[in-house]
DNA sequence: GATGATAGCCTATCGCTGATAGGTCATTAG
DNA sequence: CTAATGACCTATCAGCGATAGGCTATCATC
């Protein structure tokens, strides 16, 4: 055990490898970041990450399986005992936006890819088939489904063009702002209470009445 | 001129070169397309691509350029005799909608870049020297302050932040579409009246009522 | 302890990318 | 006729992700 860099466990290789990626990823942004470079600052050769990984974009997609998984944990941790579904709204709406900012590499990967993610596998969705940021965009949609029901009702199809419109709303904010951070902005707060703001009177449209 | 594709005046090889650049964005994806690939149907060497293009990305660029011209004479001709400023948002709406979804490269490389654009030049914003995406987007954005003006009243600060938010509103289907085709999605047409229904919601609300 | 298998790591190399250097030659102005 | 311009070429570069194949540290087994 002379040299501290060599002969790691795999498992521990692996986890310092991600360790290495994340933070060159917040360092230059992940379009930046080469197999080399992570290689390098690992102390390891560029091909020896593939004894690890598939490919690069495998690394990548590992880390934003994390951060998703962080977000899942943000939204149960916030929405536990609040009931108000106008509140559960509001505060995975704010989640969402802050995380996205928070972790600007990862919400790129999952919801910004450069390329169309997959071709159509099959004429049916299946969450555990399709690619990690179709299924967290899933996730992050089955927690808006329930509130959205009690507060509009019950109509299937009309809960699906309600939700839809809602995540669009808040991927909006949270994709420009990340892409055009140097646009001249209203300030940052009062854009998002802007687009919640946005998201209740939509909801307060669509609201049943009888 | 016995061989069509040889000594081509300058402007003529460099609108050929355009043309080539956007079918092929067409046919693969403009980030599956290679300095290569264009020379090749053009029918010149690569390398001769740099002396009509300082680079791979300015061709992409004079293309996006090219793109959201059309927007804007798009918004211009269907605005023309709309004077309701509810219809015209409408109309602003929709159109930003349908251009994304007529030019998903065109406008990938706008308002879904891979990278920061810039870093900023300095404290003020220049419309003249800020990037090609930044400028349309200012554009996109001054037709909408007019009819949210008219709605909403005088506050400039509250003005921008209302338009900003329903811009965040459009982009967010409008890119969420084009990265997600695959997503069990409603139907189409549904969703954009969805959306536009909401920033109609929200418009009501802060519309002024002395 | 010696032996063989496993697997972590290496060097060398591939094909591809965008971009540059420098020479060739058709066109055109004087 | 000559000289300058500039559009075009071949040759080449550095960097990228990825693969092939050899070396060797580790570990279960005899």
């Amino acid at each position: 055990m002379n040299e501290p860099t060599r002969r790691a466990r795999s498992g521990e290789r692996r986890e310092q490898i991600l360790e290495v990626a994340l933070r060159l990823f917040g360092e230059r942004g992940a379009g930046n970041v080469t197999t080399r470079q992570i290689a390098l600052a690992v102390g390891i050769s560029q091909p020896s990450l593939y004894a690890h990984f598939a490919s690069a974009d495998a690394i990548a997609e590992e880390l934003c399986v994390r951060a998703f998984d962080a977000l899942h944990a943000r939204f149960a941790a916030k929405l536990i005992d609040v009931d108000d579904p106008w509140q559960r709204i509001d505060i995975l709406g704010r989640s969402y936006i802050e995380f996205g900012l928070e972790h600007p590499d990862m919400y790129r990967i999952a919801f910004m890819p450069t390329r169309e993610t997959a071709p159509p596998p099959d004429v049916t969705f299946d969450l555990a088939t399709c690619d990690p940021g179709m299924a967290a965009g899933l996730h992050a949609f089955a927690a808006l489904r329930d509130p959205v029901v009690r507060i509009c009702g019950r109509d299937d199809a009309a809960i699906g063009v309600i939700s839809q419109a809602i995540w669009a709303l808040v991927h909006g904010l949270t994709a420009l702002l990340i892409s055009k951070p140097y646009f001249p902005w209203a300030e940052r707060e009062t854009l998002i209470e802007a687009v919640l703001a946005m998201a209740r009177a939509y909801l307060a449209d669509q609201r049943v009445t009888d």
